[in-house]
DNA sequence: CCTCGGGATTTGTGATCACATTATTTTGCC
DNA sequence: GGCAAAATAATGTGATCACAAATCCCGAGG
């Protein structure tokens, strides 16, 4: 198996990289509400650690904009907006289109069926109407693009943007994810893959990234806010714990 | 006076916040050597503050590509080579076209003139041999554009950009920068602003970027290596203080 | 019933300490 | 004198504590 583009901490076991690994997977997954206040010791106290990990994870977080904190200190899960989704689409259009052009020119064989594969695997999960798995091999199918790029930085900047649009990609079911567009338009950009045709993988990468983030941004209310915020944060009185089960430290 | 995107930062005065600021400033501004080893202690003693700030700051910096931190544990201003080096010309050819061309839509009278204002005093620095105060004046120009476009989340994948490069910049001087193109660019990037003419504003920022950073990757040696390693760090035994004068901390 | 104030609590920030691991220097042997 | 091994120093990591600012809660006053 030829190695791809391995994220550079990979090896990395300390507390803090696990609470952030925690934390990602958490917001990619939706288990934050938008607009939820999310504490370092509420943290610490349910992954069972000190804050000083808990800080620094977040602290990153908060640099990626996975995070927001307001000018009176308290760390809040973004709330999105038109805007914001339009920004970050066309930010995503420019790079994932690269990343597949990139990716036209230097797949090797295993690295297209790895992208394959995970198209069918979107298939048979969107058959089954299993929604969690489809956006999990939807996530697998870009990756395996991205990776076969060979680009690590820009596969990093590629990562940040899927934090930040990630929790509100769920919004796309199950109405938008039925067109049957979609399978057809990964079958265009596996041939382009393929057929090392750099300008059509990153024209089919530019039009599924367009239409997708185009309807997330037409669930804009009159405001333009999308998917309001939840009532606050559910306060906990009582002193987090491990078991909460909103989330857990992920260990290796 | 319009509101451009003003940094989410602005008004943060905290200790992390002060010593992420001046690393950067020393990073951007070559202070430190490439390869050159800088360690938290080493920090902290110069600056004047605990351990706890500096870590935070230089996470967030190993997280945006500014430092690199080896598995065994040592923060390294990282090496450049001809590959990274190209990866980031793309990448900011995608980025920054993307903002020029938006800021050909969306820029305001008094910001068409802030980039006018810039490109001048790049002239007058220029016809001086002043290289620091060019390539300030070089940075004013290009971030000046990309505030134009008032597109937050990019201003800040863009300067995440520019803190990679920005070390490796002064190789541009003497040679490259005599070019008579550069000014005639910057000239037609600003007819483009006045005109809205956002393809050919993004036309005339790809053009600069490829040339520059092909030319930095053309310094190369035989190993892809630019700019090699210092004989590693001057070792301080003595412990460090403030007035080491490798940079200070900024106090606002 | 709503508004405003004041005290208790929460929360981020920065400093300090202990510890394990890595790096460097010194020592001892051939 | 050269080299390996032990000793010593350096360094990142994580926990804990003190503190100030922000927030929350509750009751007095209208």
């Amino acid at each position: 198996m030829p190695r791809i583009a391995t994220p550079p901490d990979a090896a990395d076991t300390s507390l803090r990289q696990q609470v952030y690994a925690s934390l990602r997977e958490a917001l990619t997954s939706g288990r934050f509400a938008p607009g939820q206040k999310v504490t370092f010791r509420y943290v610490a106290g349910v992954l069972g650690v000190s804050l000083t990990p808990v800080r620094e994870a977040m602290r990153r977080l908060v640099a990626e904009g996975a995070f927001e904190m307001n000018p009176n200190r308290s760390v809040r899960v973004p709330l999105m907006t038109r805007d914001k989704v339009l920004e970050l689409r066309d930010i995503r259009m420019e790079l994932e289109g690269l990343a597949a052009a990139k990716a036209a020119l230097a797949a090797t064989r295993n690295q297209i069926a790895e992208v394959r594969r995970a198209a069918r695997e979107i298939i048979v999960a969107r058959s089954r109407g299993d929604g969690a798995t489809d956006r999990q091999k939807v996530r697998e199918f870009h990756f395996a693009v991205y990776a076969a790029a060979g680009q690590p930085t820009l596969l990093r900047l590629i990562e940040g943007l899927w934090l930040q649009t990630g929790p509100y990609m769920n919004l796309l079911y199950p109405d938008f994810i039925s067109s049957p567009r979609g399978p057809a338009g990964r079958q265009r950009l596996i041939d382009a893959l393929q057929a090392g045709d750099a300008a059509a993988a990153r024209r089919e990468m530019e039009n599924d990234i367009r239409r997708a983030l185009s309807y997330v941004a037409g669930l804009a209310d009159e405001n333009g806010n999308i998917a309001p915020a939840v009532p606050a944060t559910a306060r906990k009185r009582r002193s987090p714990s491990a078991g909460d089960a909103i989330f857990e430290l992920r260990v290796n």
